[in-house]
DNA sequence: AGCAAGTATATGGACCAGCTTATATAAGTC
DNA sequence: GACTTATATAAGCTGGTCCATATACTTGCT
């Protein structure tokens, strides 16, 4: 199964977005899930095999918990395909630059990579048929 | 449709990737595409119409040609997605930096961005079943 | 051992994306 | 106007993805 096709479907992108903020126990991911897309737990629990076996998670047991964490690396190709598009938008390589001091600076608070930063506000892309909130804001405000 | 979706295809990503060298005819692109994925030109024509209509290419006409082109805006949407991702590869931060460097190296032979640069190898994500060429080697050479 | 919690797998059905064949539209050419 | 080139649309078929229901597995508790 292709990259791309993983990050299609917007359960699994959710799924990603939560253990963006570090390891998330399979339950956790269920009911948060559950509560947004209203499937079953089954329905989820297909959802991170297909996280699992497309190299886009990886899992530990814990007991009888199951723990999620990210693998970045499919992510990072998606990223590199990407890379012959960035030319077009935007003032070319400034805002990469600006793109670079914005993370330093919020790298210096962050510090310890994975675990619960606050939430993020709902991303435009993610849900499915949302009303395309259309933040190009964000990019000019980077 | 959402962006990721539309990514999905390898078809739709194939075209994508030739117009990333600049503007082309609906027929050329038949042609690539047809030659490569062995489709039809009813089948290519459904994902140009996709891709318009999801916002990733723009067309004009031009006599009895429809001249497509890349519109950039969701393939941003993409990238701004991925930002919260990039914190997990590489030397973190260094890598982005060198990646502008390099690009900095060749914007100045590109100068003038769309129109046919040497046509890029084949992108390992590209290929539906590709035997996964796994080329993290592309990212250190940056 | 028996039971509950946590999570994964099996099965069967609905729906949809993408394909092919056939055909339409539009613009040039004779 | 008839014909060709370039491209799009229509109709119908098909396989695959995603879902729900039902069930199995594993670990911890008593």
């Amino acid at each position: 199964m292709n990259a791309f096709d993983v990050l299609g479907d917007p359960v699994r992108r959710r799924i990603l977005e939560l253990l963006a903020d570090g390891e998330s126990t399979a339950g956790r991911l269920t009911d948060v899930v559950r509560a947004e897309f209203g499937i079953t737990q089954p329905a989820v629990s297909r959802h991170l095999r297909v996280l699992r076996e497309s190299g886009f998670a990886d899992v530990r047991s814990e007991g009888r918990r199951r723990l999620y964490a990210v693998n970045a690396e499919p992510l990072q190709e998606v990223d590199m395909w990407l890379q012959r598009y960035r030319r077009f938008w935007e003032g070319r390589l400034d805002a990469l630059e600006t793109e670079i001091r914005r993370a330093r600076r919020q790298d210096r608070v962050a510090r310890t990579p994975p675990h619960p930063p606050p939430p993020s506000p709902e991303s435009a892309i993610t849900r499915a048929a949302s009303p395309e909130t259309h933040d190009t804001a964000r990019l000019s405000r980077l």
